[in-house]
DNA sequence: AAGATTGACAACCGCTCTGCA
DNA sequence: ATGCAGAGCGGTTGTCAATCT
């Protein structure tokens, strides 16, 4: 913990890189690879830091590196990535070939913010910002009820994704999230239309993740962007496995899931782990500006009632359903019951703390 | 013309995570 | 099980050129 050892050593270079030292760097990896870094500086004759030498290659010596301003698409992808991912910035550069993590932050600190103000979003919640505003009484400006009817809703655009015979694909195009407000017992459900999407080798790095069902994950996501990828590997794998496409490498987010406690299987065998992470209650009460949650929210039932959530393949049901017994994941297309509800039955009360007056 | 401010970019710092002995 | 070192991440600060006053 704390400062690098390397940087213990006297005599060691800080600041601005020369062009003399950026050669030495540049000409010794070249020739023998990084390696370990904390033996570069010795190895290249550098008075820096492993640390330092690490960096200077990573964010400007790197041959890969692609130079230059933004382009248009690339912003609007840090915009769409931030709203799913929030400051990951190594994540979000991990879809953008050539770029940088740090690149990418200075980008979005020093001019995407800015943007997204300028268009009346804020660069936080990517929520517009007449929805986070205040009336003049401090009260929250809440959507009307037409807007609650519909709210949330995105489209997932994958047309420009090759085809990748190596992982396979999935099929998930657009998911709305609706409020059913005339009845008693009001219903909230997804819905979704179908597009192949196409899966890199790792779940974490996929594009999909860019877009992949926002606002729905980011109510969810903060903390554990492997539930963003649940929901879409159980297409994924679904549909690739019928495809005969499905590589047995999986995915980096199923895997994970796999292997957690927290996570439970459906009848097929596959992941699912849509709530680990997310027993404690305070941790809801991050939601609750998610336009997914304020739209419970606005619901008039009583705290105590308890949501029967059920996933359907299509589409996601999210049912309420006071004193009911809560079964998390239960697949309406499929009769065997979840191997591990329990698990869910425990994480499903911070759900319904978080939904508070729904 | 000179100082102040701003913006973009580069680099550092403190911390966590992971692998290994 | 524990401590250590290396790697990596995100927040913050530093630098410098352009622009403003």
């Amino acid at each position: 913990m704390g400062r690098h050892s390397c940087c213990y050593k006297q005599k060691l270079r800080k600041g601005l890189w020369s062009p003399e030292e950026d050669e030495k760097l540049l000409a010794h990896i070249t020739k023998y690879g990084h390696g370990c870094w904390s033996s570069i500086p010795k190895q290249s004759g550098l008075q820096r830091c492993g640390k330092s030498c690490r960096l200077r290659w990573i964010n400007y010596l790197r041959p890969d590196l692609k130079r230059g301003t933004f382009s248009q698409e690339e912003e609007d992808l840090i915009i769409e990535l931030h709203a799913v991912l929030g400051n990951r910035w190594s994540q979000i550069a991990a879809q953008l070939p050539g770029r940088t993590d740090n690149e990418i932050k200075n980008l979005w600190n020093s001019c995407l913010k800015k943007k997204l103000k300028q268009r009346g979003i804020d660069p936080v919640t990517h929520k517009p910002l007449s929805e986070v505003e205040n009336d003049e009484d401090g009260n929250k400006i809440q959507p009307t009820s037409d807007e609650q009817n519909l709210i949330g809703s995105t489209i997932i655009d994958g047309s420009n994704t090759q085809p990748s015979d190596s992982v396979g694909h999935f099929q998930m195009q657009q998911l709305n999230y609706e409020v059913s407000p005339s009845s008693s017992n009001p219903t909230h459900w997804f819905t979704q239309t179908s597009k192949y999407f196409d899966i890199d080798t790792e779940f974490s790095s996929n594009s999909m993740m860019s877009t992949l069902l926002p606002p729905l994950t980011s109510a969810f996501l903060s903390d554990s962007p492997s539930m963003a990828a649940t929901y879409a590997t159980r297409h994924w794998v679904a549909d690739s496995a019928s495809a005969g496409s499905a590589n047995n490498n999986n995915t980096s987010a199923s895997a994970e899931l796999q292997s957690n406690d927290n996570s439970f299987y459906d009848n097929s065998g596959f992941s699912w782990g849509l709530m680990e992470n997310h027993a404690e209650e305070t941790k809801w009460s991050e939601y609750l500006d998610n336009p997914l949650l304020m739209a419970a929210a606005l619901q008039n039932q009583t705290p105590q009632s308890l949501y029967n959530i059920e996933i359907k393949s299509e589409p996601y049901f999210l049912n309420s359903s006071p004193s009911s017994n809560t079964v998390w994941g239960q697949s309406q297309n499929q009769e065997q019951p979840l191997q591990n509800p329990d698990i869910f039955g425990k994480d499903i009360q911070g759900l319904t703390a978080a939904f508070g007056h729904v």
